[in-house]
DNA sequence: CATTCATTCAACCTTTTGGTTGAATAATAC
DNA sequence: GTATTATTCAACCAAAAGGTTGAATGAATG
């Protein structure tokens, strides 16, 4: 993306795709080595070694290096960002629409409230 | 993006972008017409409107035809689930490692903790 | 009805993304 | 010292993203 994004802009790039996604999951339980990291996956080594800078470049992933073995170890401080974003919509949760969301529901508009 | 997305997948697409972001946040002030939504952005309106349907497809955002005018409503239900993943890593946050991680904070390692 | 206004559609363009393959580098193992 | 292993770097590629402009559609307005 862009020269100079916000850590919350790299976090969410970061989270956008579903591979890093995984990825994130999987270092909960611990570190893990490139390598290792890659093996599930239905993609190159080298996709999956990209896949990882993306992360530490999001600061979601840091590397220790030990002779010719990357250690990958979650950092999950951005992931706080995300969902301090998040959550500030809480209250816009459960469909119970404030003011003037209820009044819009009244005024029959064009109510298919089952889909997604 | 690809064809068959998860809603998770979609909302994290959705929100990647800081403009979309942006929308979103102006969104909780109340419906706005596309116009309206796109008055403080230095873009077109067909951009923005372009953005608007990746919210939509997201789930992220509502809309309302009335006549001409399309008026656009924050759904946050999607958010709802965005911060339900985010919120797995709770007990990541805060740099308190779990058994590995302070394990391996022991044996030094390459520690420079203090960055981003 | 002719205009203007609100919006999308369609085509196009450039940059980014996500993947590939083939070296290069550098540490370990034989 | 020569393989082998772990990883990145570099070049390339196709597809998607994010933007533009110009035209189409369809309501409201004079």
């Amino acid at each position: 993306m862009n020269v100079a994004m916000s850590n919350l802009d790299l976090a969410f790039a970061a989270l956008a795709d579903p591979t890093r996604r995984r990825i994130v999951a999987r270092l909960t339980r611990g570190e893990l080595r490139v390598t290792d990291l890659a093996q599930p996956f239905a993609m190159s080594l080298n996709a999956v070694s990209k896949h990882v800078k993306v992360l530490e470049g999001a600061g979601l992933v840091r590397r220790r290096r030990e002779g010719r073995e990357h250690y990958l170890r979650l950092r999950a401080a951005p992931l706080r960002e995300v969902a301090k974003w998040t959550s500030q919509y809480e209250r816009f949760w459960n469909q119970r629409l404030d003011a003037l969301g209820t009044f819009l529901d009244q005024q029959q508009g064009n109510d298919d409230e089952g889909s997604q």
